[in-house]
DNA sequence: CTGGCCAACTAGAGCGCGCTAGTAGCGTGC
DNA sequence: GCACGCTACTAGCGCGCTCTAGTTGGCCAG
């Protein structure tokens, strides 16, 4: 005799079974085969039948079932996205990528690392549930992982951009806004220009690195001063405090991005300092903030939708066309000039 | 003649077919059933067998396949978070549900509601990937929508109350925190006190209340003044903007959230007002920036983690429990007093 | 020696879909 | 008249797992 199952799942509070394609079918009098062409949009169903069958399936109260529809596609079109929640700018690009991936067919799973969280797991988790391309934002992990990563799934990195590992990058060229920022402090009369270092948060190594080439090129290597730090208004604050501490306040400060340097200004301003009278504020993102702020924030902006759409469309088409390698997209930032910059002052 | 499939399914970037449980169990020598037992930590498997396949599928790269097993099993184990990415407060309460989620054995799965992308799209996508239960943080939907929800999936609302729908409630005691606020105000000498509202933002309606209730408690019905915006800096910002341009400029501001009091400080900063001097400002949430803030806010304080902790409890007790009914859990918040609340200024 | 019991393990249906291969029915051209 | 093509539809396997209902073998009591 056959074993019969007991436990009926996915049932509502009522006890009801949720309805079924087959439940569709039966009901409107087809097969099951021809309520799932129907539900794919696919050609194969006369109008009339199409329309009652999707008529039946919402009296019926029908949805597809994501779980059983992953796991009968050959390709589940679905991408994996990661991004840390408290990142603002994280924010924007994922809402960036959702109309981009739904354009082309394309759904989205979202999973977070945060304190506790590893990124790994949260990887993990995405893979698991099959996603076919994962578009990492910022991410944290090491170039070895990654480049594994990168040959088991098709990959893209936002934001970072990782060198030696097989997945797509896609990042602005954080040199060149850099130089552009740097170039408008230079063309300002500042000579002791302090960079708030980002860290291990993504875009700050070549943020770095760009400070320290654009100090050499105008002469100014014995000025070069890297103060450690973070992406966060915490981190940004820390490091104006220890540079008042110190009593050696630059005239201008270059944050690693506008959440750091929205803390050192917070921080400045505690202090009675005035920016830009007594010292001038650079960020880099233009987050929504950026404009509101008391003094508006001069930096470099990174368009969060281009960011997406570029990541979006590395997956897809790496997806799609048959072995294409990982490619590499920078784009130009730009810098907004706003209050937060002017004249050093006197005493410099 | 047996239908031969032809696309072979989630292969990787080699072309090989990742391993499942028929891949370990060959490989182990044993049956799939025995693999399963051993992922699900069930008893039923001799220790030496356990490692012994656990070794295997390690050295194949196994992993879990979460649709597959979501497809199986009685119950997913799995609760949907619905939040918006650009509520700060959202991040918050999401990155507590994860581990207390996980504490109870339960996945996380995450969908957002963004501009153009509504709501019910959002929940519509959990329920298809089989969530058993919905946590929506401060969802903007009807309560005729959530009780529908409601009545066929658990669904906790955290952050906004829901009146007349079958859905548990997570949220803080909005009108003793604007009380205490209120009350904080009026002992420093206060009486014209503008509430700035967060519109149809989660909250905001038990806040305004409250603000209303508590002027006409200390007889200043006829000073009651609610200017309109929403729980965003911006809107915060617009606020301060249209009071100074009307030239009526309260000695306080009660703000329907931190973001709020973050734009009005801000907008005030640039029209050259003094806070507290000029006017005091009170937010709502204790935010991380309420302390970083150039003057520091004084906020009611909202505890994310305990309020990410009833939620989940109360969804899995519900599932777990038969027929137990929606509940309501209204935690206390605290005023927290820092720098931006002093005295009225003289002329008032 | 027999029977019973328990721990360790297996067989195999079924979750809800997608997809290939097939069929039925109906013009259409020659 | 028949071959042909085309549209509209169906049959049924298989995706990778879970879970019920077994089976097997070892050990011990009577």
């Amino acid at each position: 005799m056959a074993p019969l199952r007991v436990g009926w799942q996915q049932v509502d509070t009522y006890g009801n079974r949720r309805p079924t394609m087959a439940d569709v079918a039966a009901r409107a009098g087809v097969s099951r085969a021809l309520v799932s062409i129907v539900f794919r949009g696919e050609a194969g169903a006369s109008s009339a039948t199409r329309e009652r069958i999707l008529r039946v399936a919402d009296e019926l109260g029908y949805r597809p079932d994501s779980a059983a529809r992953l796991l009968a596609r050959d390709h589940s079109r679905t991408l994996g996205v990661l991004l840390t929640l408290h990142q603002p700018f994280d924010a924007d690009l994922a809402e960036a990528v959702h109309p981009e991936a739904e354009k082309r067919g394309y759904d989205i799973l979202l999973a977070t690392n945060a304190p506790g969280r590893s990124e790994r797991k949260a990887v993990e988790a995405l893979l698991s549930h099959r996603c076919e391309a994962l578009i990492l934002l910022g991410p944290g992990s090491g170039s070895t992982y990654l480049d594994e990563l990168g040959r088991r799934t098709v990959t893209v990195s936002v934001g970072r951009r990782i060198t030696g590992a097989h997945v797509d990058n896609v990042h602005t060229a954080e040199a060149k806004g850099v130089r552009q920022a740097m170039d408008h402090l230079l063309g300002l009369g500042h000579r002791r220009i302090v960079h708030v270092d980002g860290g291990r948060d993504p875009g700050s190594a070549e943020r770095r690195r760009a400070y320290r080439a654009a100090m050499r090129r105008h002469g100014l290597g014995d000025e070069i001063r890297v103060v450690p730090g973070r992406q966060t208004e915490e981190a940004g604050a820390a490091a104006a405090r220890s540079m008042l501490a110190e009593r050696r306040l630059p005239t201008a400060v270059l944050a690693s991005n506008d959440r750091s340097a929205l803390g050192l200004m917070m921080a400045f301003a505690r202090a009675g300092l005035d920016v830009p009278g007594d010292v001038s504020v650079v960020g880099y993102d233009d987050s929504h903030l950026s404009h509101l702020m008391p003094v508006g924030l001069t930096t470099v902006r990174q368009d969060p939708a281009r960011l997406a759409e570029h990541a979006v469309r590395f997956a897809v088409e790496r997806l799609e066309g048959e072995g294409v390698a990982p490619r590499e997209a920078v784009l130009d930032p730009k810098l907004v000039v706003r209050a937060s910059t002017g004249l050093p002052r006197d005493d410099a």
